[in-house]
DNA sequence: ATTAGCACTCGGGTGCTTAGAGTGCTAACA
DNA sequence: TGTTAGCACTCTAAGCACCCGAGTGCTAAT
């Protein structure tokens, strides 16, 4: 059913008055703050028609009305009015970023950042899936008789260190050999590509297998790993903050969803519809998350491949706007980076 | 003043009744838990000489005695009876390391979150410093035609990665003899060392020079960052499990610590004394610290060489007993997996 | 030196009352 | 038919008086 533009107007000052000052909104404080033209029984009404609706709560008898998960996710899909940061702001983005973003890993963690200073809200972000990205370069470096470090670079410009065992035997021309040899064949290959190859080794010094299985090992732990390095987190105690976490269980519920990386995997990778911008609340089917927090996620892609899923985790009674805002410009800016490198 | 003998089992009684049962510890409960051949007279007048020396205090006149910083200290370096750990727990110690031990990155992480399993607490850790460090390995891969990826292998197998402009018109062939040039030079060398290194480029190739200029500012970044690599916390949640931190505010002031790197960097270097176990405690001269929290710390050293220095933070009224035994428990296979690489 | 006894203090819990905020409902009005 | 003023009702929060119990300090006796 759809609102009737009075209700709509209604419930997004609800919403509104509600983020800034904290306290369950009267129909006497809307008649008075905000629309003086209608009487405060008629907005008691709207009121009561709209927690009808799903979209209003009380306390109790006595207090006034708070918005429900429904009324968030409606404010931010239709009801807020969108909100343009400050030229300010929007230099800070511009600064950090221009700091050390010459790897990925350091762009990475200046979204968190960045997302998480301006929203003034903890943020968490995961990296790219790895499985879309492309081998660029392996290489060994030998350490004692029988390892050698194993460093990957790929397209995305991810790089991670690993250690396989080598055959004692293998000298270090040998090793140099199945280097190049190897490197010649992932080249430029995707991950399930590798995978799936056949080499045949017959007619080959047969150190040269035992390495090759323990390449793509040591590839398999890369590319599958649910990782540290695929999940960041800034600002945890930026929860504190806010009124909204007054008593030490909800805080509580709060740090340990967050410093749990599993959990957080798991919240940030559930569905991602092709929405823009996402938003969950707990008490609305995310049983994952804190009860009465929301996560709002936004996923940025380059050429059509994702580049990663960013986010911020706070009360549901969250400055929607602001964090939209913030999102979506450090998207912008984030893809205008990678695109071009 | 060195106090009675009576005096210190007294003492020794109310801090470990305090870390106990989180309750203010009366003559009473002494006299009939722990001495029963003395009464609780006996006992109100040597409480009260105690506290007159500073080593407790009341929070009102009709409660119990709780133990003061001086006490705690006392009781960790003099009182504190030592705790094993039970072969459980030996097992889970060994049974971590034992996975990936081959990185010290990953050693480094495994400390971290032993002691902070075993202990409880939120634990946290810095790295070897890195001056001590000698080079081991320079390597570059080229990506662009002006940039190139730099890989650093240290002794302490820490590895980096680094990006450093290169002359566009630079041949391959010539950064790769530039690698090997740069690689002679500075092989073995420790960060002073390399600093302090004059070289001669009149006669070769001037993208050389460039190259160079670009390794030692690399380099530079490398040792001298305070950066998170440096810096290892785990639990961080766990702090809530305590029942010392019922209020936000507390809370707060922990996470606010906990989270910000530079505040644990210098409270964690902080005069640490050649002392084995060291303890700070947050209304006692270590201001940086939360109130009434205590840091525990050990600094480990294989051959004379520092190799990090670990800790836990949590309440003052911690188990000293279970951290101490902890710390030193990690402390010894941590000294002995990193002795015989 | 130790102890029993007693007066004193303070915090925390309980029960009561009151003020105020907000609602829902109804009857009157445009 | 939608809007409004008025009123009764409900619930919360804050203040206050009260008492109980735990714990201490002090003193006088052993």
């Amino acid at each position: 059913m759809e609102l009737s533009d009075r209700k709509k107007k209604i419930l997004q000052i609800v919403v509104d008055d509600y983020i800034d000052t904290a306290v369950p909104v009267s129909s006497k404080a809307i008649s008075e703050k905000y629309m003086q033209n209608v009487s405060s029984a008629t907005i008691r009404a709207e009121l009561s028609a709209l927690e009808e609706l799903g979209y209003l709560t009380q306390l109790h008898t006595s207090s006034g009305r708070v918005p429900s998960a429904e009324a968030y996710k409606l404010y931010v899909s239709d009801l807020m009015v969108k909100e343009h940061l400050s030229k300010k702001e929007l230099d800070y983005i511009k600064e950090i970023f221009l700091q050390k973003a010459d790897n990925i890993e350091n762009v990475f963690k200046n979204a968190v950042k960045v997302i998480s200073e301006l929203s003034g809200y903890t943020s968490v972000a995961i990296s790219p899936t790895a499985v879309e990205d492309k081998l660029k370069e392996i290489r060994f470096f030998r350490f004692r008789e029988d390892k050698a470090l194993v460093l990957i670079v790929t397209e995305l410009k991810l790089l991670k260190d690993n250690y396989i065992d080598i055959p004692k035997e293998m000298t270090d021309a040998q090793l140099e050999e199945a280097n190049a040899f190897i490197n010649k064949l992932f080249k430029e290959k995707s991950f399930e590509e590798i995978c799936d190859m056949e080499v045949d080794f017959n007619d080959s010094f047969s150190g040269y297998k035992t390495i090759f299985v323990n390449v793509i090992d040591a590839l398999k732990a890369y590319f599958s790993a649910k990782e540290d390095s695929k999940l960041m987190i800034d600002g945890q105690d930026k929860i504190l903050r806010h009124a909204d976490y007054l008593d030490v269980d909800r805080i509580k519920e709060f740090l340990e969803v967050v410093t749990s990386k599993d959990k957080l995997l798991d919240i940030l990778t559930e569905d991602n519809r092709a929405l823009k911008i996402n938003v969950k609340i707990g008490s609305d089917g995310y049983e994952k998350l804190p009860k009465d927090s929301s996560l709002v996620s936004a996923t940025y892609t380059v050429a059509g491949k994702k580049i990663g899923t960013y986010g911020v985790i706070g009360p549901s009674r969250m400055d929607y706007q602001k964090v939209v805002a913030v999102l979506e410009n450090v998207g912008r800016i984030l893809e205008s980076i990678l695109a071009d490198k």
